[in-house]
RNA sequence: CGCGGGGUGGAGCAGUUCGGUAGCUCGUCGGGCUCAUAACCCGAAGGUCGCAGGUUCGAAUCCUGCCCCCGCAA
């Protein structure tokens, strides 16, 4: 089967390479352009891009992929994968491939439909994410389900370590689902629209620390956030940036936000509900510590107060704005 | 030329404004105390102060150029 492969994301070459190396004819991927990234506006390799060379696959990278329903059906392929690509498709480009667009989305759908499924399930406290294989439709991951595989979410995963462990899992997912597109015996499933769930793409202010907010509620946003935009707060005035963290006892009564103690086992901040111990930080300019560096050389110690305040650069008022809305969907 | 912070014993930092003995909290090693310890006490080792020039009697500190790291923004 002559398979066009459709990605972004860093970890999109992973079913990429499982889909050749399963066997199957990738005749061309579609990426994103490269865009100048860092702070040097460089112009960065794009990782899908750099595979598909490497393995001699020719490339494209479409601003606007609809506009290029032509060139995609030229190509002759039956059907289309996409993993994270990042553009919405439309009539004429899933036209274009006589057996369909397959979908490999890292979560268990209906749940998380949208661009931050992985971050979204960790910011919920799901027990268990997944995979999920769908046609593509119009509608936003909405298509029918080919296939669908879990696994649990380990309260040490980040969105990082959960994202490798589902694209690996994707990975596998999609060679098996093709296969049974390939022999025709897929079955599909429909969604049920009644539990389905949305979710945006994340920000970097939704990566802001709410020290108000119950421990195990901020611990989640810092696991969801990392390694990236990385949940941040302020400390003595200079934006901190907070990697690792988790729940632990609470420690007596303070202000949120307040260090109820700091050692080299960790820093206890005071959060709503119970206290939160940051394992390992990075202030503005420096590199990540770990909470015994912080505390021997910045000096980190009781008394100390994270600020819940989003961004900086602004004037001083802490306006307690209602900043609402967390990255997630209702319960 | 987007804004900004930084490179000082193994780690994280202070010292740089107003040049003149290398400091702090840890770690490491040795010894002690203890049933014991991430605890405590005593002692020791360990630094081309990012690189290259310059100014000076003397530079971590002042001047010039360069390399590298990082936060924000994008």
């Amino acid at each position: 089967m002559r398979i066009v492969f459709a990605g972004s994301d860093i970890r999109s070459p992973i079913p990429f390479r499982a889909l050749r190396e399963a066997g199957f004819c990738v005749v061309a991927v579609v990426t994103q352009p490269d865009k100048p990234v860092g702070r040097k506006q460089v112009l960065t390799p794009n990782p899908v891009k750099c595979a598909a060379l490497e393995a001699g696959v020719p490339v494209y990278t479409f601003a606007k992929i609809r506009e290029h329903a032509a060139e995609l059906a030229a190509l002759g392929a039956d059907c289309m994968v996409t993993c994270a690509y990042g553009q919405l498709l439309t009539e004429e480009v899933l036209a274009a491939f006589p057996r369909g667009v397959f979908n490999v989305h890292t979560s268990l759908l209906p749940r998380w439909r949208g661009a931050s499924p992985v971050q979204s399930a960790i910011l919920a406290g799901d027990a268990e994410t997944g995979v999920t294989v769908m046609r593509t439709e119009l509608g936003l991951d909405t298509g029918d389900v080919l296939l669908r595989v879990r696994i649990p979410v380990s309260e040490e995963d980040t969105a990082g370590t959960l994202a490798d462990k589902l694209f690996a899992l994707g990975a596998d997912c999609i060679v098996a689902a093709l296969s049974e597109v390939e022999a025709g015996t897929a079955r599909y499933e429909k969604q049920n629209e009644a539990e389905a769930t949305f979710c945006k793409k994340i920000k970097k202010e939704d990566a802001a620390v709410d020290f108000s907010a119950p421990a195990q509620e901020i611990c989640r946003l810092v696991r969801a956030m990392a390694p990236e935009p990385l949940a941040h707060t302020r400390l003595g005035g200079v934006a901190v940036n907070v990697l690792a963290a988790y729940p632990a006892a609470s420690a007596g009564a303070g202000a949120c936000g307040s260090v109820a103690r700091a050692d080299k086992t960790g820093i206890y901040v005071r959060a709503g509900d119970g206290c939160v111990c940051i394992r390992r930080l990075q202030f503005a300019g420096g590199k990540p510590l770990s909470a015994a560096d912080a505390v021997n050389g910045r000096k980190v110690s009781v008394g100390d107060v994270f600020e819940s305040a989003p961004q900086g650069t602004r004037g001083c008022a802490a306006p307690s704005a209602q900043k609402g809305e967390a990255g997630g969907g209702g319960a």
